[in-house]
DNA sequence: CACAAATATTCCTTGACAAGAATATTCCCT
DNA sequence: AGGGAATATTCTTGTCAAGGAATATTTGTG
């Protein structure tokens, strides 16, 4: 997830969603110079959040869609607490009317 | 984002993914000194993840939903594009299924 | 009001990391 | 093999953030 607090690095992140770029593609669209873009690169690949596939003497970065899974899980752990206590809450008033009523 | 990529904070999340604790509580849980505690918490107070209830001389901190679901909402539009990816692929199977059958 | 508990803040030091510049590497083409 | 394009790596420098220790602040209690 550290990878993804670097400003630039989310930037690329975001711009590969949409599709593949190469890196001098992604340099050109950032305003990056290479070797940043590269270095960049490098740190989300070995944070398995891309991978590479290296045509001639290009190197056309994608993105991995594991991680991206991986991270949704996680933040539903979350959601689902929530959910969880709205329920609760909602069983909480039906409670509440029934006492109301008499019941 | 970058308030989660600290390893003792996107762990003080996690505990209160369950319940609400005091700054005590969880330094006491996670092992960590109440100042860092405390620091850590300003950090995620002002990046809005966090909010505080104070009780006492106690100060009670829960997490609040808006930037979950927010970082669920940019998420997803990562997860759809590979879900559109998938059935265009689908489509291209069928494709060539009608194809091998000649039509 | 003095004291104690809980928490916040300050100052300092150290380590990590990003950018810049220069250079190295890899691949294609002729 | 030599040259050029695309990309990677190295080295250096400056900045920022986390931890440690000490101290300040707030709140309740006798």
């Amino acid at each position: 997830m550290s990878a993804l607090a670097e400003p630039n690095r989310l930037q690329i992140v975001e711009l590969l969603r949409d599709e593949p770029y190469t890196v001098g593609e992604i340099a050109d669209q950032l305003r990056l110079r290479q070797p940043q873009v590269s270095k960049h690169l490098r740190v989300l690949s070995e944070a398995g959040l891309v991978e590479v596939q290296p045509i001639a003497n290009k190197r056309i970065y994608k993105l991995r869609h594991q991680p991206f899974s991986q991270l949704d899980d996680w933040l539903e752990s979350f959601l689902n607490v929530w959910d969880e206590r709205f329920d609760r809450l909602d069983e909480y008033l039906e409670d509440l009317k029934k006492k109301d009523r008499g019941e």
